[in-house]
DNA sequence: CAGCATCCTGCGGGATACTG
DNA sequence: CAGTATCCCGCAGGATGCTG
């Protein structure tokens, strides 16, 4: 389980925050977990910003902690599709309850619209 | 609110995660959630191997983002006490969800027990 | 007791170029 | 198309000492 097995966490919320706080992780999983399966370059254009080698490096580490599933098509050109293991799929809610606290926090308490990229 | 608004994110919860990412955010949460009102002593004694250096700058960007409360009580020598807000305590249920996303993480995946100092 | 001031280090993450 | 391989850097976070 990557280097996640060498490290001791005060709580299991630490190990939570340990699998999905890379700075791509939440996004990668929100473009699986609602949109389904996705190629490589696919990732790639959804994730605006996002270098190849930091979309590889994530996809890896995910990878690793069993949240994503990595299926390589043996043809030519590559093809490599990801997709949300089950474990995965149930940090969704998380992820969910996340994305609608931060929304409410920068409506009610920034009081502003422009902080999103998206 | 901090360099947050200097900063621009993906979503929303991308905003979460920058509020309640820092190393020992969510332990501070965490005891202010669960055990009430304390003071900086008595967190610096619950949460070992935190320097006081750490205690306080995580205490002062949870308190500029509006998660806890700084109480100051003009008395020699000095006490401070810190407390939940109302948008801290809304953040406990994500909180929980991760804590228990995570033990079950650790019993089931890793099928460790010793992987939690606490 | 509850801090602030300094100094220092590791590593998460960016930029760029190359390849089966 | 889906990756490696290098080089590089800022800053979160640790260590230590001082103070109203």
């Amino acid at each position: 389980m990557r280097e996640l097995s060498n490290k001791t966490f005060n709580c299991g919320k630490e190990l939570t925050l340990a699998i999905i706080g890379g700075k791509w992780k939440m996004l990668i999983m929100w473009h699986l977990g609602k949109e389904g399966t996705k190629r490589f370059g696919e990732l790639k254009a959804l994730i605006p910003g996002i270098t190849q080698r930091m979309l590889v490096s994530q996809l890896r580490e995910l990878e690793e902690d069993l949240i994503i599933h990595r299926e390589v098509y043996p043809v030519v050109p590559p093809k490599v599709e990801y997709s949300l293991t089950e474990k995965g799929e149930s940090l969704m809610p998380i992820l969910e309850a996340m994305y609608e606290w931060g929304n409410d926090y920068i409506e009610n308490v920034m009081n502003a619209d422009s902080v999103l990229i998206d």
